[in-house]
DNA sequence: CGATAGACGAGTATCGTTTATCATGTGACC
DNA sequence: GGTCACATGATAAACGATACTCGTCTATCG
């Protein structure tokens, strides 16, 4: 554990190369970190390029990888879908899926009453709740 | 548009060509019927080739299609897994994977108070709940 | 500024799952 | 039993998601 450095560039955990600051990691590190919902690499490269033209999707996958393995992004999986990526430190909660936009919403809260959902002999270590349905937008609703 | 037909062959719902009883198919019927949690292929092919030696993978898709197609099979998406299938027609329930195992049982009831999980606005149709941990079995308790 | 490790974009490879192909086999019906 | 449409098994191909490769570019630092 002890291993005395020079000067500081252990910015987080392991010995991996030193991160650079480009603006393609900028852009996609912001969309990331500001969007309020998980994002698939297809909706981050969208939303990227329109801050970094020609942004590929290599560029998409690394930058998530590195992020993933920073702590700073947590994987969201959907059943039956590509899984999408959201700030990690948000406090448990679960999330919504609009069947019209595809777009996934964070909620907040917890249901109780799901440790008794399982009969005697199941040791529940976590779980996971999906609503299905229509966001505000795709009802016609505004805000 | 309107096209009369001569002979009825309309054997259930669709011009689908009738149905042939053969071993094969009656034993990937069986196994999934029988089985009181969802399947995915690989489970299907490995318990229906005990019953059926030489029963290929290619079968097993052919016969979980018409099954679906059919109404008598559901589909079950587990987060970042293939799908499992079960028998249709059971009561709403939800599920529970074993991450020793990897199996999937199915659990009775509903956690109350999930509607109240999405704000104002949001029009909720339906819901998933998935609860991980071990089963009796892997926890080494009996039945 | 110049050197260089690291990052980039485009394309290709890989992986697991599912579907298509085709020669052969077999259930259903006469 | 004979016929034939449908089913089967093996194999290859398609598929979507992700990882790798390579030539070029550039952020960083002396």
């Amino acid at each position: 554990m002890t291993d005395g450095k020079a000067h500081s560039d252990d910015t987080s955990s392991r010995a991996r190369p030193r991160a650079r600051r480009t603006r393609q990691r900028s852009v996609i590190q912001r969309v990331l970190l500001e969007a309020n919902r998980p994002l698939g690499t297809q909706e981050i490269l969208e939303a990227a390029q329109a801050k970094a033209p020609g942004l590929g999707i290599a560029t998409v996958y690394r930058t998530v990888h590195r992020m993933l393995e920073e702590g700073r992004l947590v994987v969201v999986e959907m059943p039956g879908e590509a899984p999408r990526y959201e700030a990690s430190g948000k406090e448990h909660h679960h999330h919504f899926r609009c069947r019209e936009c595809d777009d996934v919403f964070e909620l907040q809260g917890c249901p109780p009453g799901l440790g008794n959902l399982a009969p005697k002999g199941f040791r529940i270590e976590d779980h996971q709740v999906v609503l299905y349905g229509v966001c505000p937008p795709c009802t016609g609703m505004p805000g």
